[in-house]
Order: C-alpha cells, then sequence, then structure tokens
DNA sequence: CTGTATCCTTGTTGATACTG
DNA sequence: CAGTATCAACAAGGATACAG
C-alpha cells in the first residue's frame, strides 16, 4: 500500500522528472517519430528519450505504433487518459515563457520554438 | 547565453524537481511556517525543505519573513510572480487525483490530505 | 531509423549530528 | 523552532558502441 500526502504527488510521480513533461507536450501536439522527439528536444540523449517513453508508455499517457518496413518506422501517439493535460501543459509553457521575460537579463537567454 | 528549445524548458527549471511544485502548491493556499510544511510534506527531510524553499526564494516565487522571537517563527509566503501558478497548480492536483482513481489499483494505493 | 547494452560520471537526496 | 554542515548512498543521466 503506498501513500500520498496529496493528489500532487501522483501528478509528480506519473509527469514529474526532467524529459516526461517536455516529451508529452510534444506528443500531445500529434503522432511523432522517435527521430522527430530527438530533434525537437535536441539536449536529450537517445537513452533517456526511449527510457522516458517507455515509462510514459508504462503509465498508459502514451502509445507505440510500430509499422513494420525498412527502415524502420515508429509513431508515439497520446492516449486519452493524457489528453486532459493538455490544456495543462500548454499554461505551464505559457507560464514558462512569461516567466524568462520577466525574470532573466534581456542578453542571457534566448528561447527557440521549434516545430 | 542560455538557450531553450520550449517554453516548458524554462518553467520546468524553475518550478521542476521533487520538491518544488509540492512546496509551491501549499505555500500557496496560505504563509505557511517551515514546521507546517515539514508537517505537510513528511516524506521531505528538513535539509530538502530548507534548500528548495531557498531555491524557490532565488527564483522570486517565495518570499520569507523572519519574526525576531524567542523562539524564532519563520513565515513563507508566495509573491506576485508565483500567484498565476494557482490555477495550474490545483489543475496538476485534479488531474493526480483523477489519475489515480482510473489507474491505480484500488486497494494498492491511499492519498492522505493533509490540513 | 529505431533501439539495446555497457560503463562511468554526476548530481541529487538522505542520515546524522550539531548550533543559535 | 529554524537552520547549518558533513558525509555517504543512490539514482539519474551521459558517452559510446553496437544491432536489427
Amino acid at each position: 500500500m503506498k501513500t500520498y500526502y496529496c493528489d500532487l504527488e501522483v501528478t509528480l510521480e506519473v509527469i514529474g522528472g526532467k524529459w516526461k513533461g517536455l516529451i508529452l507536450y510534444h506528443v500531445i501536439k500529434g503522432p511523432k517519430r522517435t527521430s522527430e522527439l530527438k530533434r525537437l528536444i535536441p539536449n536529450i540523449t537517445q537513452k533517456m528519450l526511449i527510457q522516458t517513453l517507455r515509462e510514459l508508455e508504462a503509465s498508459g499517457l502514451i502509445s507505440r505504433k510500430m509499422y513494420n518496413q525498412v527502415p524502420p518506422k515508429v509513431e508515439y501517439s497520446t492516449t486519452e487518459l493524457c489528453q486532459s493535460l493538455e490544456p495543462i501543459l500548454r499554461s505551464l509553457c505559457t507560464w514558462g515563457g512569461n516567466y524568462a521575460e520577466k525574470s532573466f537579463a534581456q542578453d542571457e537567454f534566448e528561447i527557440l520554438h521549434l516545430e
């Protein structure tokens, strides 16, 4: 029996960590191939990408579809369980943008919006 | 010059990690003393509590007020910069509660709502 | 292209003891 | 009550090489 002391602890267990939110943010906007995600999240290593995708899959938030082709093609998409996160992730994103504007020195940072 | 590839990366840098969200969630509902926070977040160690509070303070999200008494009294409250996080944290919280209901086995977990 | 396996480094976290 | 300091332990992350 696992004990949580706040609903938020559950959330953080499922989508917390260094990469989960970021991956979900991109996948939630539409199915993505592994290589696309790698491009959208330049700082992630292949190992962490795959590992995190597996964890999200295990949590039931994304699903993995494999096409039997050569070369291989795999697509990740969100499950219904994940859809309700979309507005929240968007809010978090917006908040970060505002925060950066207000709190970071103008010429000490840049935000590139990849697509 | 620091480069981000998504606004969300900024957010995660500021309020990501194991404890920041949880502390903010409690402080945002009203000023809290150190010992209250320790009680509300049973699994955090004193070291991590203080350390995380300092980080949040450095990010401008909370402020620390010290009363010169014996025994000492300290209160943490949120700054204006932090207020806009309130609805987001509430959403994240709600989401976690729903997720637990749907995805966890009935008798494998419990959520205690401390106050 | 997608994914696995290994090794190694780092940083975060925890336990404990102590101070004003 | 609030906070500091030190050290140890562990998990997370990265680099690299390799495979289907």
